[in-house]
DNA sequence: TTGGGAGGCGCGATTATTCACACTGCCTCC
DNA sequence: GGAGGCAGTGTGAATAATCGCGCCTCCCAA
């Protein structure tokens, strides 16, 4: 499987080399599948030069999950600084289906928590998912869910969810299949209008 | 992850209690990931006995696809023996929910093997989608591809099938967060009911 | 009696981790 | 300004655990 590795222009320190080699290794093979050795192979130094840098393994993983939430945290607590209206869920999914082309290594990291667990899976899914589901204060001090005023059911938000993440971790077997590149342009254009198809058709309905 | 491991009847010979522990831990960890240690102790033997009923760890492997690939196989084949109804496609779309509902190891081999590789993800790739994306001969003698006079574009069936595999992969992780259990029956008849409304929608989006 | 299937033993490779050591740049004190 | 210390970063070697896998032995049922 010929998954795209994100490639940043960060800074050039070694700390952040190794933590974009991890990200990468650990998106791709997953938490136990990924050797130290891969990871310092990539940087372009030995595996004890690692530990230099990072506690151990686990703390190396921590690292890269702590950058990759950060990163993403971002448009859910804008959308939640507002009123959550149709056309800012819109807004909001949309934003979210563009990071996730631009860096789909969130999403793989989930997917192999979801199937293989690994260290700090509770914690990840937490803190990306739970402020869509948790009862928050509102201004006039009554708690409602994200997203209960626009009549989405939690279930939705799920397949939402499920349907933008999926495309990432699953798009590049299709490559063959459906004759284009998935992370193009184009392919994101037309991921985007299909999903917003969708999203108008659960807007209007009301489950079970 | 406490994903559930699914427990078969099947005959109760050596070789198949092997398959069935090696089907769910290779669908929970992936290939490599997965120690024939492990499978040999779900059995309840060591692991060089394993090696008298199969040649070694990829031959398991590739068994273990092999039986899901026919059990799995079987709907298209169902789907491809009429005409492609709007009305027919949401049957097979249903029994195919179902199915792995029932399995949901396959989805979870396959979410590994789209992310990591691994042996045969090619031909397990083709032999699974090609079906539902290669032109055919029809009765007639015109080669169309499946879907095709229903409106469905081939990123709608992609969408779809993500939506079906990404529910069996994802929702553990969901178990807290909704609050009820992913793979109960009510959670079964609930998810039918939005992939209904779904496919609903997309037969009437002529995509751009 | 025979042979399929189980276990014991162990080789060679890989892994995470530790340790002793070398080099580099920088600060400080004589 | 040179000497010395020190923190940071790299290396190779070593260790203990685990892995896939081959070999050989033993047992039990047909």
């Amino acid at each position: 499987m010929a998954n795209q590795a994100v490639s940043r222009a960060r800074s050039s320190g070694t700390a952040d080399r190794i933590l974009d080699a991890a990200e990468n290794l650990f998106a791709e093979k997953g938490y136990s599948a990924t050797s130290l050795g891969d990871v310092a192979d990539r940087v372009g130094i030995r595996s004890p030069s690692l530990y230099n840098h990072f506690k151990n393994k686990e703390a190396l993983y921590e690292a890269v999950l702590e950058r990759l939430l950060a990163e993403f945290s971002a448009p859910l607590l804008k959308l939640e600084s507002g009123p959550v209206t149709n056309e800012r869920v819109l807004f909001w999914l949309e934003t979210i289906v563009r990071q996730h082309h631009a860096n789909p290594n969130l999403a793989r990291l989930l997917q192999h928590a979801a199937l293989s667990g690994g260290p700090h899976t509770n914690e990840l899914i937490d803190r990306l998912f739970r402020p869509m589901f948790e009862p928050r204060v509102k201004i006039d001090g009554e708690a409602i869910s994200l997203f209960e005023n626009t009549g989405l059911q939690p279930w939705a938000v799920m397949a939402f969810n499920n349907l933008v993440m999926s495309y990432v971790t699953m798009a590049p077997m299709y490559r063959d299949l459906l004759g284009r590149d998935p992370f193009s342009e184009e392919a994101l254009e037309m991921q985007l209008s299909l999903i917003k198809t969708l999203l108008r058709a659960v807007f209007e309905y009301k489950g079970s």
